[in-house]
DNA sequence: CTCGTTTTAAAATGATCATTTTATTACAAT
DNA sequence: ATTGTAATAAAATGATCATTTTAAAACGAG
């Protein structure tokens, strides 16, 4: 009997996470938000409760999205194989002009966030990540193609430190040509 | 023949970088400079014309104070002695308890920075750096202790890449720990 | 049709913040 | 002592924002 509601979730979660990705949590307004998903204010709070509730929400569904399936992978098949791709992939995307850091990421640059709860999520799916990456150069030691000479966790650490300093680095004009031979200097720690 | 001012301008802009390190630009109130300067906003305002004037001035004078002696010895000294020197100084740093980014490293990780001048003062900081640090390189291989058949200017990209990461990596919980170990990996990328 | 429910649309609230203004105070030269 | 100048202290302004409230509109079930 109620009447029926105008908009979609997904595409209003969809909306919103494009926003947040672009201008971060702080410089994101409820007016923007409101006018990128084209419903109004009130269903916006009676739907998410909060802008940070909302966030929280788009944190959680679409955590890391495009770079999901490799992180996928890295699970599913921890190698060096999968290893490799997932920063082949990252260096596409670095590379790429609408390159402008993930949600994550951009989540831990910034000083205001969201919540206790978002932190401590993002700082949950970098411990993942770091674990994932481990656990490639790990089973890379036991196909070989990882020396043992190296610390597969000192290594792991090195590479999410790396990771993180690609968002920043790549946030100054002009730096993203940069990216191929940054990445040829990653992949050569990986080298025997 | 005026009341004399009862603050020290030195003194002020010390106070000052001290809270913008701290909490950043966007999250440090008129108010929280107030409190930690001791002189009141009109004096502030009458002083240093804005919030962003004052952190500009803040930027110009303070930029990278806590390293400022090492980038010295690299302009002075470009090799690989003052490279590593400097490499080190930021392990300590970034190992102790205090650390909390630098005032440039953190303007560059928020969205909202205080204007364009200092996100082009950010720009040129670190463009600068990652040429003293060519240099040094560069120094290294003329005196044969940086291998000839690596790039100079790709791996002065990767290590200014691997210092903004730093200050991602150790905002989260207990990474200060896994810096020797970080930095360890570095290290090994500039041996022959 | 009409009632109940829930969405919308739009204005209101209340907080925070940068900045300005007003009024007062302190000091030094006359 | 008086006066001029500039520093203070504190209240006021105006903007932005998250959030709430109020009122109008839409739709389905009875």
């Amino acid at each position: 009997m109620p009447r029926p509601r105008e908009y979609d979730r997904q595409v209003v979660l969809d909306r919103a996470s494009d926003v947040f990705s672009r201008k971060g949590f702080e410089c994101t307004s409820m007016s923007d938000l409101v006018e990128a998903t084209g419903l109004n204010t009130a269903s916006m709070y009676k739907e998410f409760g909060s802008k940070d509730g909302l966030f929280e929400e788009v944190l959680g569904k679409y955590r890391m999205s495009h770079i999901k399936e490799l992180i996928k992978q890295m699970e599913a098949k921890p190698c060096m194989a999968s290893l490799t791709s997932y920063l082949e992939n990252l260096r596409e995307y670095a590379r790429s002009s609408e390159f402008q850091g993930c949600l994550i990421m951009n989540n831990l640059a910034e000083r205001n966030t969201a919540s206790d709860r978002t932190m401590s999520c993002v700082s949950e799916l970098c411990s993942r990540l770091e674990e994932l990456i481990e656990g490639c150069l790990i089973q890379g030691q036991h196909d070989g193609e990882f020396s043992k000479e190296k610390d597969a966790k000192h290594t792991a650490n090195f590479i999410l430190c790396f990771v993180h300093g690609l968002v920043l680095y790549a946030r100054m004009e002009e730096r993203q040509r940069n990216m191929p031979g940054i990445f040829d200097q990653i992949f050569a720690t990986l080298k025997n």
